[in-house]
Formats: C-alpha cells, sequence, structure tokens
DNA sequence: TTGAAAGCGCTAACAT
DNA sequence: ATGTTAGCGCTTTCAA
C-alpha cells in the first residue's frame, strides 16, 4: 500500500509530527540530525504526502481550478489564444507548488460546485460572459479567490486581468483611416454579453470621433468567432456592403475566415479589401497575406493571473481591482491604402 | 463553513450513513420517504461532497491526470493536435464524473510523484517520448492504469492509443510517387526516441519498396516540430537537396514552416516543390496552397482513449493491448505533378 | 431500513 | 526538540 507518515516515522524511531514538520521543511523544530536522517528515508521509501489528507486537514487544498465554458455535449473550445494562457498558468502555478483542476463548466451554477468539490482554493475563469460572472454569488463562491481573464465584470468577488481592448480597436481604426479607408465594416460577436466585443467596439468608434469623422455603421454580428462564420462572413460583405473598403474583426481566427471568404468571392486583400484581426495569433503570421492585427502580451497577462491570484489567496481576502495590459498594433500585410 | 453529511443529518433527523446512501445513489438501503427529504435538503443547502475526503476514505479519487512533459522553465507545450485531444479528454471524463488534473512534467521521475500525490485513477500520458514511458517502473506507477496517446512503447503498464503512423506515411509516399515524384526529402524530429516517427519513416520507405524503387535517402532532421524550424528548413532544403522535387514532413506544423521558407527562397509549392504533412489541423485549410496532409480522427483518438482508462480502472488492472486508428490521405493544393 | 464505530493520512494546537 | 490529542468529512464494516 502506500507509505504514509507513520510508516517513516515508524522507521526512524520518532513521531509522525516529526517527520512531518521535516516534509514541510519546518526546519526550525527539528535537529539537524533528524531531519537528514528522516530525509534519507523519505527518499528511500518513495513518500510523497497525500494531498487529499493534507487538504481535509488543513485548510488549503494548494489546488486552484481553471473553469472553461462548455456546453454538455461540447468538447472544451479552447482558442489558439487560451491554448497560451492555459500553458502559462500551468507552469506559473507548478513553479508556486500549487495544481491544475482543468474544468469545463457546462451552467453557471457549476461553478460553484466546481470550487467546493476538491476545496479548491482559487479559481481561473477563462473565456466566461460578463453576465454569468456578474451573476455569481457570495454563497456559491464562498471565500474562494476568483480571477477572470479578459473580463470587465464588476462583481466583487471577482478581480479581472485583460488587455487593453479599447485602445487595442482604436489602434486598429487608426491604421485603417490612415490608410484612407471610411466605410469600415466592424466584425464581432455581440456587442452585449462580452465586455471585450463592446470595448473594442467604444474604441473603434473613438478613432472616427478623434478625427472628427462619423462612422457609417456598417455591423456585421457573429455567433461564434471561428474561422468558418468568418468564410461566410466574407463571401457575404462585397454584397451586403458594396462599399466598405476595409473590415475590422474582432479575432484574428475570424479575420482570417473572413479573408477566405473575400477570396472565394474574388476580392483581393489588401487591393480591394482591407482587413485587421486582434489577438496576434502564430497563425496570423502563417497565412497569406500575413495578418495585420493587434498584439496583446499572453505569457504576461497569464503571469499576471496567476501571481494576483496567489497573491490574493495568501491574503485571505478577494481580489484586488482589474488590471489592463498595454496592446499593440502589428502592421503586416492584410492591410493597405484605399483604392476607389 | 462548509456544509457537510452530518450538517443534513442532523436537519433530517437521521445518521449520517444514510445521508451518505442517499447521495451515492444507495437507493436499496433508504426508504423512499426518506430520500426524497434527504435530498430537498441537500438542495436547498447547496451540499457537495469534500472529493479530499471521499477520496481519503474510499479506494477512489475518481480523478485522472493528464500528463504532458514541459522543461521547467518552459510553459506547457500544447500543439494544436493535442488541444484538440485535450478538450475531448475533459469532456469524457466530465461526462463519466471525473475530474482532470492537468499537469507538467518535467522529469520522468515526476511521474510517480504526481499519481501519488492526489491518488490519482489513472492518467493519460500526452506527448511522451517511448523511452520515457519504457523506463517507467511499477513502484512508481502502482497500480494506477496509465494511457499513453500516440505512444509505441510496450511497457506493459501503460497501453497505447495512436492512429496508423505507418500506413499514413506510406500513403503520403504513394501519392507523392503517383504524382512522378522520385527524390522526395523525409523532415521530421529525430526517428529514434518517438515512436511514432519511426513509424511514419518505416510507412514512407515501404511505399519506396512495393512500387520497386529505392529512396535516395533525403533526411532533414529537426528538434522539435515547430514553425520556426519548418521555415529555417525550407529555406536550407533547396540547397542541400537541389534535386528534390518534394518534402514530407511529419507535422503539418512543420510542412507549414517548410512551405514558407520555400517561399522565402523564392521556390513556388507546388509548382517546383510538393509539400505533405500529417495531422490534418485546421490550420493546414487555412494557409495558401491548401495543405496535402494525412488525417486522423483526433476526437475519435481521444474517446477512445478515455474509454478504455475507466474501463480499466473499474476493472482494476493494467489495460489492455494497444489500439491502432485509421488514417486518411487528404489531398489538397500542396501537391502537384513532377515538373522538370 | 437505519445506525454506531473505526479509521483513511494528515495538520493544528497544545503539551512535554 | 519532540510527542500527544483531536479532529478534517467521508466510507467501510458490522450491528440493530
Amino acid at each position: 500500500m502506500r507509505v504514509t507518515l507513520k510508516d517513516i516515522a515508524d522507521e526512524a524511531g520518532v513521531s509522525i509530527m516529526t517527520v512531518s514538520n521535516v516534509v514541510n521543511g519546518n526546519r526550525a523544530r527539528v535537529s539537524a540530525d533528524t531531519i537528514e536522517r528522516i530525509q534519507r528515508i523519505v527518499a528511500d521509501r518513495g513518500y510523497v504526502p497525500s494531498a487529499s489528507a493534507r487538504s481535509l486537514a488543513a485548510k488549503s487544498s494548494r489546488m486552484i481550478g481553471l473553469l472553461v465554458p462548455a456546453a454538455d455535449e461540447d468538447s472544451l473550445m479552447i482558442s489558439p489564444h487560451n491554448v497560451a494562457i492555459l500553458g502559462q498558468i500551468e507552469r506559473q502555478l507548478r513553479k508556486s507548488g500549487y495544481h491544475l483542476l482543468l474544468r469545463g463548466i457546462a451552467q453557471p451554477s457549476e461553478v460553484g460546485e466546481a470550487l467546493k468539490s476538491w476545496s479548491l482554493d482559487g479559481a481561473v475563469l477563462l473565456n466566461f460572459f460578463d453576465e454569468d460572472i456578474d451573476r455569481l454569488t457570495p454563497g456559491a463562491v464562498g471565500n474562494v479567490s476568483l480571477l477572470a481573464v479578459d473580463s470587465y465584470s464588476d462583481n466583487p468577488l471577482t478581480t479581472g486581468v485583460r488587455s487593453d481592448d479599447y485602445t487595442g480597436a482604436l489602434l486598429a481604426a487608426r491604421h485603417l483611416l490612415g490608410l484612407g479607408h471610411r466605410e469600415i465594416v466592424f466584425a464581432s460577436p455581440a456587442i452585449t454579453g462580452v465586455g471585450v466585443v463592446h470595448q473594442r467596439y467604444k474604441g473603434f468608434r473613438a478613432a472616427f470621433a478623434e478625427a472628427d469623422l462619423t462612422w457609417t455603421e456598417r455591423l456585421v454580428t457573429i455567433e461564434t468567432a471561428t474561422h468558418t462564420t468568418g468564410r461566410e462572413v466574407g463571401r457575404r460583405i462585397p454584397t451586403e456592403h458594396p462599399d466598405a473598403t476595409a473590415v475590422f474583426a474582432t479575432a484574428d481566427i475570424l479575420a482570417i475566415g473572413i479573408m477566405e471568404g473575400l477570396a472565394d468571392s474574388g476580392h483581393a486583400v489588401p487591393d480591394q479589401l482591407s482587413v485587421v484581426g486582434f489577438d496576434n495569433l502564430d497563425l496570423s503570421e502563417y497565412v497569406t497575406p500575413k495578418l495585420t492585427t493587434v498584439a496583446q502580451d499572453i505569457p504576461q497577462k497569464a503571469a499576471l493571473a496567476v501571481e494576483r491570484l496567489l497573491a490574493s489567496i495568501e491574503k485571505q481576502e478577494h481580489p484586488d481591482s482589474p488590471i489592463t495590459l498595454d496592446v499593440q498594433l502589428i502592421e503586416r500585410s492584410s492591410t493597405g491604402p484605399v483604392r476607389r
């Protein structure tokens, strides 16, 4: 069976508390001799503490959850953007001695269950609708630290780490305006629901405002930002918005689909229409033409998320005010001067 | 504090065992009345069983690990291929009432620790070198069920679920031979170490053998299959192998990099060189030209992996013999007839 | 159909 | 510097 503290204690001829102290690095309470002897036995026998027992006896599980929305029958929809975040989060947690529970959430009510079941010390909410985050109640959350990535919810139970979506869209729109474009399509998921999209919409319009221009509203709303929907949109745009000379899409994967849809219907990018994305996925550099887009520092975002989450766990209080990271416009080949 | 069995029991005026039986669906031991009354209280109070306590008292944790190699300072390198697997695995486990612990493994020795720490019922090894799987010892693994995705290790402690790599490469090479190509570069990570690559190498050569042709060995070996290394390789190939008319890369992401490197050095695909990949990533359809590649049914692979893993957990024995899934050649635009 | 007792492996709080 | 006691919340076994 499993090697336990007691096994080690018996073999060393000490009490289990002494072993526990050694294992937990409580060196102040044990003599150097004993420490060394016990460490040897621990290594020899391959002792690994039981996290369950520890979690039960102590207050902390040292496990945090990564919660991602997922309809019951669907698998986790992990976008390239979220993959990068996921990888970084795991690494940061591992380095800090925490474990990661990855869990799909079919209904907002499952959040509470996920937190309680394993007594999670905290959780990162990835890709949630702000509306769902708003609805999280103290009863469901308890004193668990919650950090929502890319959220603009002001639910005090959570804090956010996000990129400067407003400025990102502003930069993108400025870039297009600078190239002479005036008739620009704004392609995105519904502007309500996800605060990120709303911010980008505001930033986009602000660019027109600061140039004393009026934007002819050209909205194309999609269900979800995928390559497939993008492609459909790309096919429709030339007929739905024949005057448009540029498209701003709120996600690279969407923009790339749009470029393909445009190509399908015989429209050249950037000669006939310019396209700008958002995210700076690796992918955006692999496609032809290479996509002009807004870059976020994803590793930094993830690192900050974990850092703030762990800090709030250690302080035993709900997280601080949200934080916003800088963005940057990456000019590539999918945009060019307007031609009429 | 937390709502416990005892809280429910007190409120219902029964013993905790009765509540436990109700919660665990042990309906045979409780009267219908009591069941209903308890279920109401459980719902009202928002009771969620403590997985730690359960794991400690029972034998099973109902948690399985997804272990992925990751150097200490590196974040999890989750390729698009593995993302798809990861998402599917989480869904399957959730549907079966299991939880998923995601863990990067810096050294093979950490596998045992990962398994023991949370008393995992089983684990999926994703992306491991066969050599490392070979070295797993009964001591480290215990009676935990282990399933290695894409492995050809014959370590009896594990079982494998993988695609038919041999046939995949065979199909790809046949396709190129059918187009008249004879001088074909085989671009891959080192052929030892990862059995998958070795299988693909064998299949590749088999295509020549069955056509009574001899392959002029044109190997390009890379460190890791990434877009960046692919691009470098693509730039080198025309000078290192001036006679080559086609390239078979063992991963789409590599093939896509190669196409770009070829373009960098002014070589047209497929007019001057044909390129074939492996995996059929979404990505392979987004690039220009669209990549001819070998498709594996990733969702099925993941589903099968979980199914077999859970079966072996429930039977309390090490998993059965490995299983191999069919593959399919997807012809797109990156390959064409040889032109001299 | 229901309950009581024991213990899973550990830690916190208090002895010694 | 080391040990003792009392649980954490649950399941298993045995009894009623």
